[in-house]
RNA sequence: CGGGGCGUAGCUCAGCCAGGUUAGAGUGCUCGGUUCGGGACCGAGAGGUCGGAAGUUCAAAUCUUCUCGCCCCGACCA
């Protein structure tokens, strides 16, 4: 094998794809997406990580838009008071508190902590905005980053300050703020499949793993390429928790003080980090056509300026059609030889890629050649801008078709604890069980098999269903997997 | 904070166990030439407080002690 004689780091990524986390920190920082920042614990997103985070915000935030929500902008700085009104909540983030002590070089009476997430501030700032039921509801989102200090941290997927989207909305009735929940979750799903081509689980999480303060949280999970789960998007039911906590009270219809429902959701920059786990192979990123930064490069293999300017002259047309298709291309014109910038492009994922030397021109063609399988094509250059635009929608369904294969593949149905353990003790994937819903079992599966619940899966069971982990009567089923 | 491992060139590392001239390789970088359809080759060059401190020794990258930093596994989590 001509590739293993050279010590090139497609082959460093090979020897290290049988240690998955290794390859994925590879990955990331090879292809440019993101490094390690001077500060621990924290990132440096590059610009080419930054251009396909951008392509997932942009969708997120036109849905987010035109589900009647409005963008916000909200100080970062949370005095630790605000927190402290809501009991459960503050318990849960308490030890993730960054906080201020000290501005202008004094002591503050009063310390600031850093956002971890901004439930206290809506609901401190909201109350002077919401009076009446025809204030209602009050759909909010804001683009920011926020803070916790995490132990172990990881590219994208856990870092001590990260870049989200967080929607806050407050509701004339419990009905109404339960369905913001299912409807923002549902975004997040189409975000995960429709634009990520990444296959997603959705239901609510269970007691012990729902948000700090929330009587429901509901969430998307979707499985990585090493059969760990991934929370990637969540969404919670508060009911009237933080608005009591808050004394946040509107007169309602019957002219009566009332106290709204709320709710909140949030997905990070954590799905470019999920995209390189359910897409990545052993050359590197695979990005789905819909957010890939570039959809198409050119690789022009040249030896002379009269070749260079035949290739120029010959792809001009085809260049401005495809630019008025809103395709992102780019020509990489760099004097490089051909194999150092297919294998660059195959590692940043780039769906398609054109090669047009002399001896495509000759028959008026050039060479297409498919990512995913890498899967070369002669393509007569009039017919490219179609075949382009077909080829990218392709490419996008059969990404999405293989990542839920992969998860078929990768998914059990047991009945007994021991099949969960014997499950867990040799394969990697989910397991889906009927279960009872007590915390007992949770901690009993996590300490013997240190997998995890993802979701409660919506739907009935047999009415003599028993869980698998206790025996007792079964209330619905739940998904079992290990997680980042 | 528990359990492992690692700090030597920009990057990946060898050398350490059994101390001994001027500390090495690959890759990357710079210059020149030949090349160019799957990571080319030849030649020249730049680049090092061997993480830090103390100790043992005629002599320390190598042995001892302390210390700092990083990575992996666990606890925590979008």
């Amino acid at each position: 094998m001509a590739d293993e004689e050279k010590p090139g780091f497609v082959d460093k990524i090979r020897k290290q794809s049988e240690d998955f986390p290794g390859w994925y920190t590879d990955v990331v920082r090879k292809a440019q997406l993101a490094d390690y920042s001077p500060v621990k614990g924290c990132m440096v997103i590059r610009p080419y990580g930054y251009a396909l985070w951008e392509n997932i915000r942009n969708a997120l935030d036109d849905m987010i838009k035109q589900t009647g929500h409005e963008n916000w902008y909200f100080p970062a700085l949370i005095p630790l008071s605000f927190l402290q009104k809501e009991a459960e909540h503050v318990e849960g983030f308490a030890h993730e508190f960054q906080t201020v002590t000290h501005g202008g070089g004094k002591e503050l009476d009063e310390p600031l902590v850093l956002r971890p997430t901004s439930e206290t501030m809506l609901a401190s700032v909201l109350r002077d905005y919401i009076q009446s039921y025809r204030d209602l509801p009050m759909l909010t989102n804001q683009w920011n980053n926020v803070f916790r200090w995490e132990l172990r941290t990881r590219l994208f997927l856990r870092t001590r300050e990260f870049l989200w989207q967080e929607g806050h909305t407050f509701h004339e009735t419990a009905a109404e703020a339960e369905q913001e929940v299912a409807t923002m979750l549902d975004c997040y799903r189409q975000i995960a499949e429709d634009w990520c081509a990444m296959p997603v689980l959705t239901g609510r999480k269970s007691e012990g793993e729902k948000f700090a303060g929330a009587q429901y949280s509901t969430s998307i999970e979707a499985m990585m390429k090493d059969g760990k789960a991934l929370q990637s998007g969540t969404s919670h039911y508060f009911g009237d928790n933080f608005s009591r906590a808050y004394d946040l009270t509107f007169t309602g219809r019957s002219n009566a003080l009332e106290y709204p429902y709320s709710t909140s959701w949030g997905m990070s920059t954590r799905m470019v980090g999920a995209v390189v786990m359910a897409h990545g192979d052993e050359a590197g990123l695979q990005l789905p056509p819909k957010i890939a930064p570039i959809q198409v490069v050119v690789v022009p293999i040249f030896r002379s300026d009269t070749e260079r300017s035949q290739i120029e002259t010959a792809l001009e047309p085809v260049l401005n059609q495809l630019d008025r298709d809103d395709i992102r291309v780019k020509v990489d014109w760099r004097d490089s030889r051909p194999g150092f910038k297919f294998n660059e492009w195959e590692l940043k994922g780039v769906p398609i890629r054109l090669e047009v030397g002399p001896r495509d021109l000759a028959r008026g063609e050039v060479t297409l050649v498919q990512r995913q399988d890498r899967t070369k094509e002669a393509v007569p250059i009039g017919d490219l801008p179609l075949a382009i635009a077909a080829r990218l929608g392709k490419i996008q369904a059969a990404m999405l078709a293989a990542a839920m294969d992969f998860r078929e593949a990768h998914t059990s149905r047991v009945a007994t604890l021991e099949a969960l353990k014997r499950f867990f003790s040799d394969s990697v994937g989910f397991v889906i069980t009927p279960w009872c819903g007590s915390p007992e079992d949770e901690a009993r599966v996590k300490h013997e098999t240190t997998a995890t619940t993802r979701v409660i899966l919506a739907g009935s069971l047999p009415g003599d269903s028993v869980c698998a982990i206790c025996g007792r009567p079964a209330k619905s089923e739940v998904v079992w997997g290990k997680s980042y």
